[in-house]
DNA sequence: TGGCACACGTTATAGCATAACGCAATTGAT
DNA sequence: ATCAATTGCGTTATGCTATAACGTGTGCCA
């Protein structure tokens, strides 16, 4: 449950990542984001790997295991949940469209305590929690 | 919800990758498979991935997305929710201990519906999803 | 002023996955 | 039986994803 970073000041490299995710439609790769920003000087995957690093961290950006890319977090603030502690009360979980790659970011509270629930019954000590629905959203199902 | 295949007939190279995931310990790389097996003839990752395509196909290895490797079904037959049905009825979760490798799986009816309610709200229509809990088994956290 | 932490840049390498070709075996009509 | 379609197989080559290892520079604070 550690408290998310609030506001960190940023790298130029992480804002420069950072702001190349929030304009994307999508997700997109480490290497689809190294192609966007060759023009503002990155020349390899470690520039954006660890900008990435530090973006997740700071709980700006989330990794979409499924798709070996990323996306901006879209709860900007506290859009939910109380305010201003990103996403420290929980778990995300993720709507993927395989048709037009639009992503959907959401909480769900009791997803989160069924499955910390069945891992205390287990002993199990989650670290993260990795939930990501592919389908195809209202829009493409038409 | 597509019916899961039932016993099918495997071909040799399909055998041999399912009986090595099923002697490993916990989930394996593809090319942790491929060396395995090159004693048995195996000299490329494709013969790997084809032969994991259809076993996945046929429910009887799943893919573990946060690791990009994979285990063996740990249902044999009919263990809960009916017989012989496999995962047929919902979505399979996996708690993954990142200190001894070991794999719990198992279903969590509630949590499906409720990502399944979450769903049916947005119009969204789910073809696989994906529950994957990273985090420290009961034996190593002791 | 020395030590430390951290971001950065570069080169090289490791690890995961598929494209594209051709051949062989199987199946299932006609 | 025969042809066509399907499926699996083997091989080579390639592409995509991620990290190791090295060195540089900068700010901070004993
Ligand atoms: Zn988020
Ligand atoms: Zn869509
Ligand atoms: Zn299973
Ligand atoms: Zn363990």
């Amino acid at each position: 449950m550690n408290a998310p970073i609030v506001n960190p000041a940023l790298t130029k490299n992480q804002a420069l990542v950072f702001d190349a995710l929030n304009r994307a439609e999508g997700p997109m790769s480490a290497y689809t984001i190294l192609d966007k920003l060759r023009d503002h000087g990155f020349r390899a995957p470690l520039q954006v790997y660890r900008a990435l690093d530090k973006l997740t961290e700071f709980g700006m950006v989330h990794r979409l295991e499924s798709l070996n890319a990323f996306v901006a977090c879209a709860h900007r603030e506290s859009e939910c949940c109380g305010a201003g502690h990103g996403h420290g009360h929980g778990t995300v979980a993720f709507a993927i469209c395989e048709s037009c790659n639009q992503v959907l970011e959401f909480h769900d509270h009791a997803v989160d305590h069924l499955l910390n629930d069945w891992a205390n019954g287990k002993g199990f000590k989650p670290s993260k929690t990795t939930i990501e629905i592919r389908g195809v959203c209202e829009k493409c199902a038409a």
